[in-house]
DNA sequence: TGTACATCAGTGAACGCGCGTTCACTGATGTAC
DNA sequence: TGTACATCAGTGAACGCGCGTTCACTGATGTAC
């Protein structure tokens, strides 16, 4: 986003610390959207959190919406960087085994920093605008495409279709987890969950016709 | 609820009218809730449309908070008596079929008043109090015990852990498919999570220890 | 290199608004006798 | 059965509050010459 002049130059405007800001808002906020929700996180908690104050936020962005579209990218870039490093030399079956226990086991450790926004936000995501749910649906198809990758190398076909059903399970159990009154039954849905998507890891040829 | 008084007699008070204007509200916010989250909606949204005016509320109620418990029971209610309904006298494979297709398409015709809790208003249930988390559990309870039922009847072992695990799989994809931008990503979320769900109903003996 | 100026990131008070809830009030209902 | 009274469902204005956003301002930075 630069600014040209009539002449053509362009001004050479940003500090380096103009960007660093701005990361900080984001990352700041999507932390706190993705515990929190995104309606029930405000604009002070925000720039407060990032150690600002709230009319600052609008240099860097236009609205609340737009950083929840940018927040929720950030997540989503996050989590799969750190899939890929977590699967880097694996076997796809270590690698879907690796993926799928760190998945089901976001919300399970305190403090955890690399969260879902499709299991974390959920409905939320679906009462946003346009830009939101198209970055949601990235997130959602980096997602598949991972898993459906490792699926193919183990000689499974139609793996598209079933990493997205493993991807519609992970993010079901993770969401219902969230919502059990207490850690018992939110293990016993994980492990559910778990059970269920490994059936669908076992390495076979395509059914014959 | 009744009063007393010091002698012990019961004051019998309540017009039958009364308890019409409390479903009234009741099936009127569960509604609005499902369809639009339970923070987007406010209390004179749900008055109004109940055709009221808002200070009548809390004649009926102590809080928001209670009336989404109870307007989520509601809803499970609602739900999982028209899955009795349309499976009755149906054999097992049937009903499975009938309830899997009814739960992934609740939201694709509009106006369907049938909508499940667990999918629509997602996560934001777990950032509530621990009487509606109960409500969402036990309403997820339900939907569990009714597939595995149907999956005991094929003849599946572990008919408990696979239920869970699909309940998992069809509140996630109904809760993606909401999200998507356009009709054809939410339909084909819907379709992955049905053809991965049916690989479970085959009916088949289990497997040897 | 030094000086004058323009830019703009960040401040913090304020705006208008809608939220959940409260409250004094109304008037129809049910009870007491 | 008729009258006097207590109850309480429902009204609608108001309360305090926090929301997303705006705005006049500050002061450090980078540019022009």
């Amino acid at each position: 986003m630069q600014i040209f002049f009539e002449r053509g130059e362009v001004m050479r405007r940003s500090r380096s610390a103009t960007a660093e800001t701005r990361e900080r808002i984001v990352s700041t906020a999507s932390g706190l959207f993705l515990k929190k929700g995104l309606e029930a996180v405000g604009m002070r908690d925000i720039m407060s959190a990032a150690g600002l104050t709230p009319g600052g936020f609008y240099r860097h962005f236009e609205s609340k919406e737009e950083l929840i579209a940018v927040a929720n990218q950030a997540a989503f870039d996050h989590l799969m960087a750190m899939f890929e490093d977590r699967t880097k030399g694996k076997s796809p079956a270590e690698a879907l085994e690796t993926i799928i226990f760190l998945y089901l086991n976001q919300s399970q450790h305190e403090g955890n920093t690399y969260l879902c926004p499709l299991s974390m936000v959920g409905a939320e995501l679906g009462h946003c605008g346009l830009k939101v749910r198209e970055v949601a649906m990235e997130g959602r198809q980096r997602l598949v495409q991972f898993v459906a990758d490792r699926l193919m190398h183990l000689g499974k076909s139609e793996a598209l279709t079933t990493a997205s059903g493993v991807v519609s399970t992970m993010a079901g159990a993770v969401m219902l987890s969230n919502m059990a009154p207490d850690q018992a039954t939110a293990s016993a849905i994980l492990k559910d969950a778990q059970v269920l998507i490994k059936t669908h890891f076992a390495p076979k040829k395509p059914r014959k016709g």
